[in-house]
DNA sequence: GATAATTACTTGCTTTTGTCAAGTAATTAT
DNA sequence: ATAATTACTTGACAAAAGCAAGTAATTATC
């Protein structure tokens, strides 16, 4: 299974996460790890964010994840709301200022990426995003695990 | 800068190392974690690897980059030659047993590699990999930071 | 409708991972 | 010869992560 489309494939995934590693790391300046701000992506646009969602979701530890969640709500960028219909369940949620504070990084997020396109001509723009496109139309697996 | 095109390719982004991230969860299915492989493939190919090389090109802290090395010599994947020249320095190379191990771990990437395109024509992964030809083609950087 | 089993989350304890700074030995500069 | 630098090591420590027992609420079972 070794061929020559195999290498190629395998060279442009050191390539790619390289240069995304990059973009990372740079708008990653913020006290927290990868771990910590994906826990929070994942409050984001669930209004019914649970502790085991995203132990689930994120496969994480459910006592790291009990504790890391303290911690935010400790910094006031999360809230924890007790389910009237079942007591065990806390409902998870951005506070205002969690709201801004990710606002803050998606905006981050993009000028990042703005820079590392901002040399190219909009048809050379169009052509990145059309390759985009099509590895994502090829690659997709649609549930693998 | 939030245009368009940025969002694009930051969901790109996001289906590219999910994608990638199933990859090597699978093939990393060995004791050790991510940095550690990093370090035994930077011995495979450069015959006068050093600690220091290492920790320049992986930006690990040195005394920790010193007790993985040691860990590895430990296993028997690595092994340390004092140079004749100079008595600091330790040449790091991989023994036969890490040969292998390294082998080993190169040819269950190629399978999963392989197995994310098995579903394709030859003409689709032909296009898969013009895509990745022109995504680096434009967005290397070339030195960043 | 009391008892057992399960579920959601928490807490204590431990291991692993990573950092900092001081320490040693070899080499180079003055 | 002495000082400064370099390559690596070691000890002490902090942060991250995992394991397992524990609590409270809910659901299942007889």
């Amino acid at each position: 299974m070794q061929n020559a489309e195999v290498l190629k494939i395998r060279s442009f995934n050191r390539f790619y996460t390289k240069t995304i590693g990059l973009v990372d790391r740079y708008y990653l300046n913020t006290p927290y790890t990868l771990i910590q701000l994906r826990v929070l992506y994942e409050t984001r646009y669930s209004s019914d964010c649970t502790a085991r969602k995203i132990v689930k979701t994120l496969q994480l530890d459910e006592g790291y994840l009990s504790r890391l969640i303290d911690s935010f709500v400790k910094d006031g960028l999360l809230q924890k709301n007790r389910s009237e219909k079942d007591g065990r369940v806390f409902y998870i949620s951005l506070t205002q200022k969690g709201q801004e504070f990710v606002e803050m990084l998606d905006e981050k997020a993009n000028e990042s990426i703005g820079k590392l396109i901002s040399h190219l001509a909009i048809d050379e723009l169009k052509a990145v995003t059309r390759a985009m496109e099509t590895i994502t139309k090829y690659l997709s697996t649609e549930s693998y695990d």
